[in-house]
DNA sequence: ACTATCGGGACAGCCCGTTGTT
DNA sequence: AACAACGGGCTGTCCCGATAGT
């Protein structure tokens, strides 16, 4: 009848447990987070945790790629037309992801961070896959840094790739410090730092 | 027998086991590191463990406390003369964080951005000891760069505190992409850009 | 639709169970044995497994009937014609045995002895299939036994049924040592003593 | 005061886990034993479980020890003096083999073989050291039928060390099938069986 | 100041079995 | 006839901490 009700839950569940894992992952790190409590968290029991991944490690692994995935669903909305004047898309992402760290619910924790973090001095395994999404996000700004380098003829030369692994950089501190200090604000700050370095090298004359 | 005799090793056995902590929670992060692995690690029984901190919450303070002493005074030692120049004094000094990084050892993993990081969603009490930390560093920075500012009177007005800060970002993030990329020198990219930056803000003209 | 079809692949899936049990039940025991194990090997679903069999100790009980079986049919090929001199009937059986544990994938292991062993003590209901079973190539060797002792006026007086139970004893035991010395050598060797012992008993001279 | 009592337990805490885990792995077998089961048995926590045995299998490789040892000690009491006959001596010990069998207690079960038969085809370690053991307990029946041989120079020229693999073979299959058919009677039938064959060996007249 | 021993609970992961669906 | 999904409980192991003794 209802096309929509899932007929048992698979999809669901399997979305709720990683929803949870993202949740208390973010909260309280991924080696104090227990897969009890992520069932607890999702509503499901072990048997279920377990049909569904293999490990601990396997629900970690879910964890960032769907953390990722969302994230960069999130910002590539900002980017807006390809067609626009590249600084305008730059400007636009960074705003989103000033505006991301004021949303209520995401308490100024990154994911990927956190478990690089963590896990990148035991864990090889986990250490590739965050390079992997840490290489991602940074293509994702050499891109668009390169854009806006081309666009701009007097700008000095800087390379848009070490520029962008600053960004990242810059990011992944803000947000560590903006945690500790319970405040979103200064890493708000940091990026327009970061702009207004940029500006500096694009030849813009500061305000 | 006699209370005045400063213990046979106790001041022995107490750092190695701080030791031992500050080892192990760069590595592996503080909930991944047992108790009983530092005992493994630092050559005592849990006995003697229970007997110098009366939980693992307090060897974890006192790994940020042992931490964080002795990173001011590796830092501190590169600031030179109070009487320098105080942007002299600010070069040395970043050189010498870069230069820290390149340690084989040190394995570019910070405790207090490591452990803010893990427990500062869980755990209250560490989220201020380490807000304290990183508020001296920052604090330290901001001297630097309030006292560079004044001598150059050209420079742009900007507020040194919030540069701290950012600075401070910059650092935590560029040490978490590190131990990420197992290469230490996009972080000394980092602060050259850093520097970078810095001299435009003063008017410097850049080469 | 048609419930004379004799379903799709039933017999083929039931019985690929059976020999999944049996293999890995010899290899690790019973209780080491899981219907999750079971079913990889078979390549079924636990699904299919609770179709054919209601709980794991249906299948163990199964997997005992249908080892017993095919031993049955092994050695009674052995036997040959029943017209024959008993002595060469029971001779020709105990090489049957013997050659029986130098076939590679036999890996000298009897299901039979090893579940009699192992759940003998806590299993009312396993222990009185496997004595069942016990009995009934007992209840062979004797008849064999008998034969040859009524084909030999000029034997001492023994019993056939003690002389099959010790036999039977040999057997199971010469098994287990020939598993953990990873030689059926040795078990050879304990028949062909008991067939010395049974010249003995039968007057024979001995060489 | 009185030395006699354990200042805390540690010795009596050991001895009584390996009891329980000897009682347990006989009658259960070793992977239907359980850590749990054996604490309640033992009447202690799994933390002081855990303090005295890494693990599971160094439980098991310590009841293995414990067994044996026990099995030498009252066996070896019965072969008595040995400037006797070896003959008598040899029987006194085959008597006190039967006789161990109609303690209450005992329950027909041999740990050494149980363990041997559910751990010999998957854990190799464990297979080794059962290995050990049942090769000690054969060169100890291998001395005694080569001092038999000697003192009976009419015999047939046996070989004592198969004669005495045999024997063990016989008295494991025998604890198998007694321990299935819960009567121990056809065990001490079987040792008979075994002494009248080596009658015949040393030339002796069957009576 | 330090050790040996132990308690009690948590942890990841596996187990057997059931249910609804096709 | 078979499968995907799941429940609930158990298993081996580890963990933090406490205690009694020296």
């Amino acid at each position: 009848m209802h096309p929509s009700v899932p007929s048992r839950s698979s999809p669901t569940t399997r979305r709720r447990i990683i929803e949870a894992a993202v949740k208390l992952v973010r909260q309280q790190g991924y080696s104090a987070t227990s897969v009890d409590g992520i069932c607890a968290e999702a509503g499901v029991t072990k048997g279920a945790f377990f049909y569904h991944f293999r490990s601990k490690s396997e629900i970690g692994e879910a964890a960032i790629d769907a953390w990722c995935q969302n994230r960069v669903e999130l910002y590539t909305v900002d980017l807006g037309d390809p067609e626009d004047d590249p600084l305008a898309r730059l400007d636009r992402w960074l705003d989103g992801l000033a505006a991301s760290l004021r949303k209520p619910d995401e308490s100024s924790a990154c994911l990927l961070g956190m478990m690089a973090q963590e896990l990148g001095g035991s864990d090889e395994r986990v250490r590739e896959i965050c390079r992997g999404k840490l290489q991602g996000w940074t293509a994702l700004a050499t891109g668009l840094l390169a854009a806006v380098k081309q666009s701009r003829p007097a700008s000095l030369d800087f390379d848009p790739e070490q520029l962008a692994w600053m960004l990242n950089s810059i990011w992944q501190g803000s947000l560590l410090i903006a945690k500790n200090l319970q405040d979103p604000e200064s890493a708000a700050v940091n990026l327009k730092h970061f702009r207004a370095y940029l500006g500096a090298l694009l030849g813009e004359t500061p305000k």
